[in-house]
DNA sequence: ACCCTTATTGCAAAGGATTGCATTTTGCGC
DNA sequence: GCGCAAAATGCAATCCTTTGCAATAAGGGT
């Protein structure tokens, strides 16, 4: 802007053109393949095919132009590209946080899904946008898929969404979701049977000896409902066992504070807990470490995910695991089928115990 | 196509008009501005501008034209729109994994800086756009910011590729990186003071009174090499300090077995680690818990990036904190000048000790 | 030498929205 | 009722690639 600004830019300015006149990448810049075409001695279109690598040029003028490009440093506008061919190898993943509307991006199991399905895309070759959404209206999906630049989405967590999620299924078929399946859906779902982990996890407090039970998980998604569910199948027709039900959020700024005060009001009496998600687990060990209660000797304590995280904590968690790397690749996978026309049908996976140190 | 083909989509033609004339939503479906021109009985010039939301149309008019695109959910293209207003209203983040190239996506440091600059970019109306390269050229990072599908890229992570940052950082303005800042560096940077960071780690240690020092850490990039330098510089002069320097990566899937065989060839001579990373420390509490070495009594321990998690370990972590949630603002502040033109200065923020139960 | 395939290339029409400039309408003063 | 400025709208070029179809060139057979 002043003076010496100026000045140095210039002094920047001044040497190039020399440096590009003598060395070997030209300095004409290339913006289009029209101008690449003129250079080549040949049509746009040829030049389109030939940096597509199709067959239909003759291969030595292919090579030629592409090592036209290369030296130019020409690259193919998208925008254009995609907006010719309705196509944009892109694809969205989704975040929608209904009624956890605190939920970070940074939470751990979305966190660690979206990087397998991150690294599943990549290798399939897609990009991936991003979309965290906190859903205020009944459009905020249809929005993301009709804005013409997503080839597919896939949709972390139902959250309290069904309706909306189901709404937009109907029509549009790339979409897959991470979440329970439910009868009558109409979305294709990915995800666990989790009332089965729920239950469980239950089992193995049971087969400890403790009776006096809490489930620490908000239970307005079907998620975690369905786990809630599965606990209390294990308990089912056990008149000694107690079961506490405590509608903590899958995670939020304050989430240590909140497990803090739930465990307070729900006294000593207690011997064992089903955290809905592995970092819920993580805080309520903490807390109970604070509160001096031993896991699991006084405490047993049973996570959910089975993140990596849970092998990092002392003690170890014993967890419900979710088997997420085959749980991404299979969303994926459903999603090519979606994508190429085909029918895909849920995948509901089988959750597993894992016996670790702190249950 | 065939008759009954023909037929099929007549019977949904014929009814159209009818419960269109009837109902509120019309099931016409309208494609493009020239349709729904049409159908204002306006030129696409003005629905392009209604929409838009532009004054030079009238308030009725552009108030019409709008319940008409809502009323048939009628949603601009964003290709066509990208590819003539040269925006895209995308940010890319990279993740460049040069000499780590077993780092996950999932790398709680990486998601965590992740999650805050996708709150600032959803914030400052951006969508998000993820690339997890592998650098196996020189061509990486210019392919994606001369793709045009990008309005600007966030590099996150140096790695060793600082030539091929600053290449591109010389005549593509755009561009921000989280790491070090270095003399002579074309790239602008946002990031701690590593040096400063490591200093203070070691001198807490000192402070407690320790001498047999350990670094984990990989110093093949930049910032660990800083963290290191400062802890050097901590003991510079003390001869009764000494200080074994292990590289340990930054994360992997074998993170944990790693560290395990890295401290015990340390052998038990060792009675302070500063870790260079929250991640590392994590490991490195678990495998000292499982060689039942107590912490801190018999071995202090210092993390760095006060990551979400180090306050849910046994005992918390104490550690060097950078203000991640800061930096991912100051990265997307300095990006959204340079995108203006504007010249942006690199950030050097201070980290501070956080003094918790490890060290 | 001539006809007929094939292999290459060129032509020009999409694909859908934006915007500078020209044109029409409207509103207002007299 | 007329003229003029301001407001609203229309026109048409532009952004850049892709692709069906037509046209040309090359090669083979007789």
């Amino acid at each position: 802007m002043n003076e010496s600004g100026d000045a140095d830019v210039q002094a920047v300015a001044d040497t190039a053109p020399d440096d590009a006149r003598d060395s070997a990448a030209p300095r004409q810049r290339i913006r289009n393949i029209i101008e690449l075409a003129q250079l080549a001695g040949v049509s746009p279109g040829t030049v389109s095919r030939a940096l597509a690598g199709k067959s239909l040029v003759n291969a030595q003028t292919r090579d030629r132009i592409q090592a036209l490009a290369r030296e130019h440093g020409f690259r193919l506008n998208q925008m254009a590209s995609r907006l010719r061919t309705q196509r944009t190898g892109v694809i969205g993943v989704v975040f929608p946080l209904g009624h956890e509307s605190r939920q970070h991006i940074s939470d751990p199991f979305f966190m660690t899904l979206f990087g397998y399905l991150a690294d599943a895309l990549t290798e399939s070759g897609h990009d991936i946008m991003l979309s965290r959404v906190i859903p205020g209206d009944t459009e905020w999906l249809d929005r993301i898929v009709t804005s013409g630049m997503l080839d597919g989405a896939l949709v972390i967590g139902q959250s309290d969404q069904r309706a909306v999620i189901d709404a937009v299924a109907e029509r549009y078929l790339p979409l897959v979701v991470w979440g329970s399946h439910e009868a009558g859906q109409v979305q294709c779902t990915v995800g666990s049977d989790n009332r089965l982990g729920g239950r469980l996890a239950a089992q193995r407090l049971l087969a400890t000896g403790r009776t006096r039970l809490a489930f620490l998980g908000e239970t307005r998604g079907p998620e975690i409902a369905d786990r809630l569910a599965g606990v209390r199948d294990a308990i089912a027709g056990r008149s000694d066992v107690r079961l506490r039900e405590v509608p903590t959020p899958l995670s939020s700024e304050a989430l240590g504070e909140q497990v803090a005060e739930q465990l307070a009001t729900l006294g000593d009496d207690l011997d064992g807990i089903v955290a809905a998600s592995d970092v819920i687990a993580m805080m309520v060990l903490r807390v109970l470490h604070e509160r001096g209660a031993r896991v699991p000797e006084k405490i047993a304590l049973v996570g959910f995910d089975d993140l990596p995280i849970a092998t990092s904590t002392v003690p170890q968690l014993t967890t419900v695991r979710q088997d997420l790397a085959r749980g991404a690749k299979a969303m994926v996978n459903a999603l090519m089928q979606r994508i190429a026309g085909h029918a895909a049908p849920p995948v509901i996976m089988r959750p597993e115990l894992i016996v670790r140190e702190s249950a």
